[in-house]
RNA sequence: GUGGCCGUAGCUCAGCUUGGUUAGAGCGCCUGGUUGUGGUCCAGGAGGUCGCGGGUUCAAAUCCCGUCGGCCACCCCA
């Protein structure tokens, strides 16, 4: 037990699981290559303003999630819950959109929270945005763009649940409509679902306990105006001739104020935990003008990447190493380094001991290391030769030295 | 913020109920059996402030209190 830990809800990632950070990373940046998405890369903190008016003043993030602190200069800095507020503020500050602008981040976020399973205090999120545009086909495609991360990443049986909830005027209505149905349930409801009904009535919906009674309440999809119809329409039409399975979710909703029409979220169904979502997104627009913007519509989504590990197949990452050196005559370990050395050059994996130690004991250290084959620095050295072995079927040749990445091609 | 479970070797855990000689196991690590050959086997070895602090006691890994941390759930969300 060391003197000195993670800090609460923070963790390490070492190798061997880095690799699979390393490699989930390079899956996104080419797939938001493929997409025509470019990187925004805002800071980690923001003034607390663009997140409390972003996110809305009431959320569960604004209210007791967030890293808030005075700076120096006594200005309210928090670090950042999320990327979407940094990243629209930014297209703001650099002029706002111009046509479109489609973004993609990867970062770390932070939320003062309870840890457990799929939910820590600072955690990595990767999405994209795409601004200035208000066809569906946008929306679409930012929800495809998910699915085939996950698809990806090896993540098994995904449901993409979608719902829309509206623009502000058909929520404003519905929300009429459900806070009626509620207070006309109240005493039936959950404690918790009560305090509700009057500050965030649409959230009560989500609840756990209430499901029963929430069978008949009134649901956004029943509100929606003509053109949020419309547009839902098109964006499950979309859906469909791109073959990405869906299912409608009538009660859906989100923690994030900003979202408009479109909303979803990515459900590993295989997977067992609280915490089931891996991603999800929304429409969003009148977030721009809520930040001080023009008037911009907007789409994005947003993946928990520490999640999508929990809930992918990890594979095998094979050998690590192309070669390990055996210096098996210890008076040859200078000549060793060179060849090493110059193997490296060569752009091979390789690795040798840094002391002197049994032939057992470096072949066992080959071994581990996962490498592909051994390279043996002994006798035959003065033939320019060395021994080559192959640590998965065993086989063994003695070769020039010249010969070895010749060897390695071919095997 | 609320609740439940947990914290003993690098890792996974036993021991704690009924306090008492040098705190154990498996895996991992090191060495040897094979003087130049791993992944199997056998033998030996290293490695522990029993999370931390306080209390009770002649005596605490074991009982009590506090604290820090972890896991899980509520809540919330990615």
């Amino acid at each position: 037990m060391s003197r000195y830990q993670a800090p609460k809800g923070t963790y390490d990632i070492l190798p061997p699981e880095s690799a699979w950070w390393r490699d989930a990373r390079s899956v996104f940046d080419d797939l938001a290559e493929q997409f025509g998405y470019g990187f925004v890369i805002t800071p980690m903190f923001e003034d607390t303003d663009v997140f409390a008016r972003s996110v809305g003043a009431d959320s569960e993030i604004v209210q007791k999630q967030m890293y808030t602190f005075t700076d120096k200069g006594g200005r309210s800095i928090t670090l950042r819950p999320e990327a979407t507020a940094s990243v629209v503020r930014a297209v703001i500050q650099a002029g706002g959109v111009q046509g479109r602008f489609k973004g993609a981040y990867w970062g770390e976020m932070f939320r003062y929270e309870r840890p457990q399973k799929g939910r820590n205090r600072q955690f990595i999120q990767a999405g994209v945005e795409y601004l200035g545009s208000e066809s569906p086909e946008a929306d679409v495609e930012v929800i495809e763009f998910g699915y085939r991360m996950l698809e990806r990443l090896a993540v098994p049986r995904v449901e993409v649940r979608i719902n829309s909830i509206g623009d502000p005027e058909d929520r404003e209505v519905y929300r009429e409509a459900l806070g009626a149905f509620l207070r006309e349930h109240y005493d039936e409801l959950s404690e918790d679902s009560r305090r509700r009904v009057e500050s965030n009535p649409m959230r009560v919906l989500d609840s756990k306990f209430d499901r029963d009674i929430l069978e008949d309440a009134p649901v956004p999809l029943d509100y929606l105006g003509e053109e949020a119809a419309r547009h839902f329409q098109a964006v499950r039409d979309g859906l469909s001739a791109l073959g990405i399975p869906f299912v409608i979710h009538d009660k859906l909703v989100r923690g994030l104020d900003y979202y408009t029409r479109t909303v979803w979220e990515y459900i590993p169904t295989g997977y067992e935990a609280a915490q089931t979502s891996v991603g999800g997104g929304g429409r969003y627009d009148g977030l721009f003008e809520l930040l001080g913007g023009k008037p911009t519509p907007a789409v994005g989504l947003a993946m928990g990447v520490d999640r999508i590990l929990l809930a992918s197949s990890v594979p095998d990452p094979g050998h690590a190493l192309d070669v390990f050196v055996v210096v098996a005559d210890e008076s040859l370990r200078s000549e060793a380094r060179i060849l090493t050395s110059e193997l490296r050059a060569g752009g091979l994996r390789i690795d040798m001991t840094d002391t002197q130690r049994s032939v057992k004991a470096q072949f066992k250290e080959a071994d581990r290391s996962n490498a592909r084959a051994a390279v043996v620095i002994g006798a035959e050295w003065t033939g320019n030769e060395v021994t080559i072995k192959d640590l998965d079927s065993g086989v063994q040749d003695v070769i020039a030295i010249k010969e070895i990445e010749g060897w390695l091609r071919v095997r």
